[in-house]
DNA sequence: CAAAAAATTGACGCCACGTCATAATTGTGC
DNA sequence: GCACAATTATGACGTGGCGTCAATTTTTTG
């Protein structure tokens, strides 16, 4: 039979698992902008699909599992932005023009949805899913790159990395408050505070 | 009769409900210190005191709302530290350095207590209560005032309050991960970047 | 095409939620 | 001291979400 032949990978098995899997995400990104992370329950969620409640634990064992599969998602297509940054960069002023340009532009598209306060979409939780992790990683390398090519001084590399990315959350948040957002302004502002505040750091030993 | 003669301040009516009121702060804090803020339930709260579940509701709307409370009274106690630091600071670069100090040494002891990790003690979501607001613009009006009086330089004093505090947050969460944490080091770590970092901040208009 | 394997379904028992009528406690007027 | 009013505590109750699981449907295998 020619009938149907075609869709991507393999066996309808397979096919309506990624289906399914992608129509609870989606369903669950919309439920949390439009309600609020706290106030959505998983009913929520999975009243927004075609599917059965019972179907929704085939795939999450709950909501909380549900969001970081969503930030895992948005680290993973983060990285390699990250990455690019590090990689094109010809000096470190760049890199780290790049870097904070790239954070700010993603999270002016990832909260492009109606909805919610951006404070209320997101769970009471620290996620730190493996993708995280990793993006807290490439960030820390780009750093400890610098340091070790003497582009920027010895200072505690893990405190700077986390600094970094505690400006990007925060004037990231800031940013999305004023309308419209000025990415360039903001990424300027972070990378300027972080390249001459490297200097004043203590070196480390 | 001169039996009980003491206590503090009035009837008994406000005494109970104050000892109440604060019976409850106690045991959610415990609460969300051993089990984690998300797994925690209001039933598991007032389980720990020796109240009914009714009266919980006399004192709070929900969990959230008492993490509100603790959030509160942190950031009422924290306040006048940073008031203080503001104030006794000779210079723009000791004002930075005890601020970040005082914040250094503030969570330190707010986290002595054994349990999960410090993460899942909290919610991740900004709590805005009105003291919580009050400390943001502590913030900012000490940043305000230097470069009004031209120890710092003209930059977005929004952006720069939120870098502060972004920077507080995510190195204070870093130094807590460090055993034993060094105040002192995280703190000169946090003032220095910024003290430096102010100078290649972009200047505003 | 039949049997096996896998995934979906929705009803079910459980428990936390927030409410509310009732009871207990405290303050007030005599 | 006592009776009455006001306030607060209590815990049983209805509601609804949670996660499970036996039954059913769908897909794959041989």
């Amino acid at each position: 039979m020619s009938e149907a032949a075609l869709a991507e990978p393999a066996g309808k098995r397979e096919r309506t698992k990624l289906a399914n899997r992608a129509a609870i995400l989606a369903a669950a990104r919309a439920v949390f902008a439009q309600m609020g992370y706290e106030a959505a329950s998983v009913r929520d969620i999975i009243r927004r699909t075609e599917l059965a409640s019972g179907t929704f634990y085939n795939y999450f064992r709950s909501k909380e599992e549900v969001f970081e599969a969503l930030a895992d998602d948005g680290a993973r297509r983060f990285k390699p932005l990250l990455r690019a940054a590090r990689e094109n960069a010809k000096s470190f002023t760049e890199y780290l023009k790049g870097a904070f340009h790239a954070y700010f532009s993603f999270i002016v598209e990832d909260n492009a949805l109606e909805g919610r306060p951006i404070e209320e979409r997101r769970p009471h939780v620290r996620v730190d899913t493996p993708e995280m992790i990793a993006v807290y990683q490439e960030v820390r390398q780009g750093l400890d790159a610098a340091i070790a090519k003497g582009m920027a001084p010895k200072v505690d590399a893990d405190y700077l990395a986390c600094a970094c990315i505690g400006i990007a959350q925060e004037v990231g948040t800031a940013m999305l408050r004023r309308s419209p957002p000025d990415i360039a302004a903001a990424a300027a502002f972070a990378a300027g505070l972080v390249l001459k505040g490297l200097e004043g750091a203590p070196r480390k030993d």
